[in-house]
Parts: structure tokens; C-alpha cells; sequence
DNA sequence: ATTTAAAATGTTGTATACAAGATATCAAAT
DNA sequence: ATTTGATATCTTGTATACAACATTTTAAAT
């Protein structure tokens, strides 16, 4: 196509983008040969990103069947979002500072979440971008790594609950309180937010899982 | 070829083998087509093992300049162990209960380990049976699905120090107070011996990490 | 009408083909 | 002898081809 990144990262992006959006059901067939088409690329490099998201828990695949968009668990979401909140603490805890130009640009990126109303995909992507930024510091590459890898899964639950949901708009006070900790250097309760944030988010996404929501998803699901 | 399971993960164990077995010197490069004609298959699954390797850290890979085994790095392994010992506390403290049963064949592990002497691939495959079944319990799969995945990146380090540093066998006396621990239902105990015990562990891999060891592997690891 | 059998169709998993780019080889020039 | 340039070879990234298995459709039998 255009860049100069393997077309299997590109295509990892769009089919990312595709399921975020919501453009597949849960329980929906993903084929590769559709998608090939669609893009315009060859079956390989799809087939690559699907491998790779399947590994990630974003997709499903059963042996000789191929893929399909998972439906929504609350059991699933309930163990990545505790993994995430334990790492993130983590990295948290492994930041050695927060330097005031760092905290300026986490208050931008509330100010313009705020903002924001209806548009789901952009909230989720403020909402990714504020937690990047908060931990950008972490010395620990892989850790980081990994939680951008976990986040792809509590991105769709997210993204999903603020399309069918009634709720518009994320709330950003969580963040300010945690900004606020970090600017007096008062790091225990900056650690004690962040869990709570993560266990309240969770909470709420395990809820709406929970209830037999919208539509054809359930039944497409069993077959 | 034979099983039952795609080729793809079947090359996938094939080639962290003899990675672990030290076959191919940190540095060197790993040719698909090579591995695809030693294996008796085609380029295409060895390098959809080869691309989720490479995801998981286990090898690395210049765009457009191919795969090849990382040289041991003091940082990485000192990140790696740092999220391994704190996302296993994690899936011990989720763990419901440790019957006499799980801890009986915790003992039968240990008691294999110190009866083997020199063979480093067989104990590290113990160890990593050990904490595997000393967590099995956990009820949070995608938790031991990532410390799986992250497990393997260690276990070359590990697999490398025992057969290169004078070490012949590991000490299992760290696993025997934190099965007392567990035994005693003092969970308090055994969360705090794992740690350590990771610490110590991973703290010895980085200090032999850290040294110019061995021949050729520094000046492989240049080109 | 419902169930079973069989053929046709579609998808996957793997193999092979091809083109662009990287690396290595070798000769000529300084 | 070292550097430079040109050529040849290799390797990767992507596309296409093919065979085995799943699914669906159609037809026949009860």
C-alpha cells in the first residue's frame, strides 16, 4: 500500500480499528479471504495480523474453523482488567518522576475528553492516550509493551459500552484526582486512585457485560 | 506432519528448543528458509512461529533484515523478572486454596530437580513445571497465559546460565519453604518467599548477564 | 414433512512462486 | 593494500496455488 511498515502491521491496525468500531458483531465470522479482498492485500499478511490477534485474546479461533469477534464475557473482562490494573500499578510504582510538562499534557487530554460527546472512538482513544502518557516514564519497555498488548482487549469492551450504552461521555475525575497526587508527590495515594479507577471502570464494563444486551450478538454466538 | 495440531506451533516449540538448547548462539540470525527445510515443511508456518516469537520477545527482527536471537541483556532480563514475579504474586494471591494434593506433587517436582545433575534442559523444564502447577490453581487464564508467554523469555536466560556458568543444579530450597508456607495456609509467607525468590533468581541471571561472557557471541551480535 | 445421503461450495492450512531489497563477492582503481 | 563499484546471490515480504476439511445445498428415502 503506502508506508514503509509491513503490510501485516497496517492490516493489524485496520482489523483493530474494524472491531473497535463495532463494525463486527460479536460471534461474527472474521474470514480472511473477506478481508484480503476488502484491503486489498493478499491473504498472508491478514492472516498474520489475525494470527496475532487471536494470541492476544481480540479474536477466537477454533482449529480448522477459523476466526470470530468473541462475544462479550464479564468473566473475560473481569480477569484482563485485573491484570491491567496490577501492572499498570506497577509501572506506576517503576516511574521515577513526574515531571510538571508531563501532568500539563495528561490535564490537555482531559480538557479535550470533556469535550468530547457522542463520539465514542475518540473517547477511547483519549481514554488510551491519557493512560499512555501517565506511564510513559516507566523505564520498563516490556511492561509497557504489554500493557498496550492487554489494553486491546478492555479497548473493545470499552469502546462497545459507550456506543450502546446510555452514557455519552467518560468522566474525567478520576484522572484529575490522580494528576493531583502526582503533582503534590504524594505517590501512595496516586497508586490507590489508579487501582480504584481500574476497579470501578471494570466494574461497570462486567455489569453491562453481564446483561443479555442488544440484538442478534447472543445467537449468532452459539454457532 | 503427524499431530493434530496446526504447524505452526508445532515449529513454534521446535524452535524455542533449540533456542533453549543453545543451538543457535545469541546474535546469529535465524533464516526461515533454513528452519523450513530442517523441519521438512514449508516458509509459512515457520514464520508464523517465527513473527509470534518475535512477539513475545524471544527473538528479535530488523525490518526486512530478518529474525535473529538477541544477545543477553542484564536490562532485559532484569524487566523481564521484574513483571514475572509480580504478575505470578499476583496469581498466587487469586489461588482459592492449595490442596495436599497440588503440594504433594510440588514435592515430587522438587525431588526430581535434585536428582538431576547436569542436564540443564531438564532443569529448567522442572522449574517451570514447579511454578506451574504451584499456580494451577489460579482461576484467571489469561493471567497464566501471560506468564507463560512471558516464562519463555526467562527460560533462555536460565537454560544459558546453567549450562554456561559452573552451576551444575538448582537449589530447591526455596521452593520447599514456600510449600511449608503454603501448607500452613500462610499465604502472607509464601507471597513473600516467591518474591524473593524471583529476586535472588533473577538477580544472579543479570549478574552473569552483565559479564563479557563466553566467545563469540558479542562479536556475532555486532553485524 | 423430516431425516439421511451425497454432491457442490467455501475456507482454511500449507506450499510454492515472485519481486524488491539486502548482503556478499569480486574486480578495478587509487 | 584499501577502498570503490558493479554484479551476483540470498533472504525476506507478499502473492498465488493447491489440497484437506467444513459447511451448505440438493436430492432421495422413509
Amino acid at each position: 500500500m503506502l508506508t514503509r511498515l509491513p503490510l501485516r502491521d497496517q492490516v493489524y491496525r485496520e482489523i483493530l480499528e474494524s472491531i473497535h468500531r463495532g463494525d463486527a458483531a460479536p460471534g461474527s465470522r472474521v474470514r480472511d479471504t473477506d478481508l484480503a479482498a476488502t484491503l486489498g492485500v493478499s491473504r498472508t499478511p491478514v492472516r498474520e495480523a489475525l494470527l496475532r490477534l487471536t494470541r492476544e485474546g481480540v479474536l477466537d479461533s477454533d482449529l480448522g474453523r477459523g476466526f470470530r469477534v468473541p462475544p462479550f464475557d464479564e468473566v473475560e473482562i473481569g480477569q484482563v482488567g485485573q491484570i491491567l490494573g496490577s501492572i499498570e500499578s506497577l509501572a506506576l510504582e517503576l516511574t521515577p518522576d513526574f515531571p510538571a510538562e508531563r501532568l500539563d499534557r495528561l490535564a490537555k487530554i482531559d480538557a479535550q475528553l470533556e469535550q468530547t460527546r457522542g463520539d465514542a472512538m475518540r473517547c477511547v482513544d483519549l481514554e488510551d492516550e491519557w493512560h499512555r502518557v501517565l506511564l510513559e516514564g516507566c523505564p520498563n519497555r516490556h511492561l509497557l509493551d504489554l500493557i498496550a498488548q492487554l489494553r486491546q482487549v478492555s479497548r473493545r469492551y470499552l469502546a462497545a459500552y459507550l456506543r450502546n450504552a446510555a452514557r455519552i461521555a467518560l468522566s474525567t475525575l478520576p484522572h484529575q484526582k490522580i494528576a493531583e497526587a502526582l503533582r503534590r508527590h504524594d505517590r501512595e495515594t496516586a497508586h490507590r486512585l489508579l487501582i480504584q479507577h481500574w476497579e470501578r471502570g471494570i466494574g461497570e464494563l462486567q455489569s453491562w457485560a453481564a446483561r443479555p444486551h442488544s440484538s442478534t450478538e447472543r445467537k449468532v454466538a452459539e454457532r
